[in-house]
DNA sequence: AGGCGGTCTTCCGCTGAGCGGAAGGCTCCC
DNA sequence: GGGAGCCTTCCGCTCAGCGGAAGACCGCCT
């Protein structure tokens, strides 16, 4: 059964990952796969109509368009708005590079970050996606997630990113258990060199764990536990937020 | 001259305007043009890579993957990830309606929002437009406008949208020679009532203002110029810090 | 119970939009 | 000059896309 053409128009949008600023149509094409022709008369047709746009130079990147209409997807646009200004709070109150994830597909979704002129620089991108083994947020995810989730992820690779990435599943175990004591997780350069990180759950309805918030810093930088207390606070007060935007969603439901 | 399969689609998506939580395929395709069976194919082929989302009453959303496609957009991504931490500590400062926005086709286009649970509600989203004389973004945008854009606004029908709305352009010429001389702009409950603003420019190269920003507040809160030193310092500083990545850019581009 | 209005689903004969290999042009580099 | 990589255009072929019609479902009202 041959691909419909709205099948195409995904793939060729789906050819742009986090971090392509621009692809060449030949590089589109081959990541859709699509012959040239073919790719070239839809990447047409997109642009024509603002999902694209083509540079100067030849090459295409991901149009406004999109962006107007994607910022509407209601997930994880309406959590995201809850969590904004606690994570305006937090990263007031520490400088440093604030991210706020799901746990998608056994991975790291990164919903939303946070970083100044003087944030540590990481890897996250809005949109694009981390391993749960060596980052704060992941590991608060996987800690809260269901037991099959967990075992899946820890049987299967867990990728060594720097020398200090914990790839060791009872080793993680044991750092899971002890997540869900404390509420909070701690990574020392296991994703980057020289990037520390803190991270706490987002609690939604029914106390489930729905994100988690993390603050990532550099490792010569003061103590790493300063930031808990931080953390902490925001994890709590956006968790109380999120439970209170869903009673006013289930009241409004009833009445 | 038919239209193609991959302008259709985007008729589908373009469907959905800022505010639409979900729409039922009957809308959808009265809003895209489209016949019923036309409609229902490609909004099928739309959910099945994610696209669209159905939800379980039968009508649909923007799905998830569009999200993480649009987010990708460099215009206007580059401009709010620099502009985040400023709207966060103004959001900070102020604990009200934080707002970021730039012109597009002679209207207010919302980059990015701040609230809190205390915030005034506005009626302003991520992603929608608003009109430029009775916003204090708006403001400011039209008094840095180049003189063709401002009169083509000033000249065109000018909404009230509230008893307040300025709608004479002799007196909103007046207001934005002020704007250009303070840097400031304010709104008394033009757009919403209740709520009044203030509003200053985001400068980028060569001074060009390439943004504005904003706090929304209660009338009867405290006197809204004091928010004014906030709002400058914000601006100021942002624009610093575009001045400053723009010269990066240019020196990334010679090296 | 029945009618109405709105929604969504499926059918299926028809046809032109979509297909893509080939050829060619352009730019850059060695 | 030649190679590599990119992008553009052509055009004969064909089946994916088309959409009106019919029908099903649901909720509301009388």
């Amino acid at each position: 059964m041959s691909k419909s053409v709205a099948a195409k128009v995904a793939e060729v949008l789906n050819a742009f990952l986090p971090g392509d600023t621009r692809l060449t149509l030949t590089e589109i094409c081959r990541r859709a796969g699509l012959p040239l022709t073919t790719g070239h008369r839809l990447v047409g047709q997109l642009t024509s109509t603002g999902m694209l746009e083509r540079l100067p130079e030849g090459s295409y990147r991901i149009g406004a368009r999109l962006w107007r209409i994607g910022v509407q997807a209601a997930e994880p646009r309406e959590l995201r708005e809850l969590a904004l200004p606690y994570l305006a709070e937090l990263y007031t109150a520490t400088r440093d590079n604030v991210q706020l994830a799901v746990l998608r597909a056994d991975r790291v979704l990164c919903v939303e970050r946070l970083r100044g002129p003087t944030s540590v620089p990481v890897v996250s991108r809005v949109g694009g996606e981390l391993p749960l083994h060596a980052t704060g947020v992941g590991k608060v995810l996987l800690a809260f997630a269901d037991p099959e989730t967990a075992e899946r992820v820890l049987a299967g690779p867990l990728a060594a990113h720097t020398p200090h990435t914990v790839t060791d599943p009872d080793r993680l175990r044991a750092e899971l258990t002890e997540i869900r004591r404390t509420g909070l997780a701690h990574t020392q350069e296991e994703m980057t060199l020289g990037a520390c990180s803190s991270a706490a759950p987002v609690r939604g309805r029914d106390d489930r764990v729905v994100a988690a918030l993390s603050v990532t810093a550099w490792r010569h930088g003061a103590d790493l536990r300063r930031l808990d207390p931080a953390v902490l606070e925001a994890s709590r007060d956006l968790s109380r937020d999120l439970a209170a935007a869903w009673e006013g969603l289930v009241q409004a439901a009833f009445h």
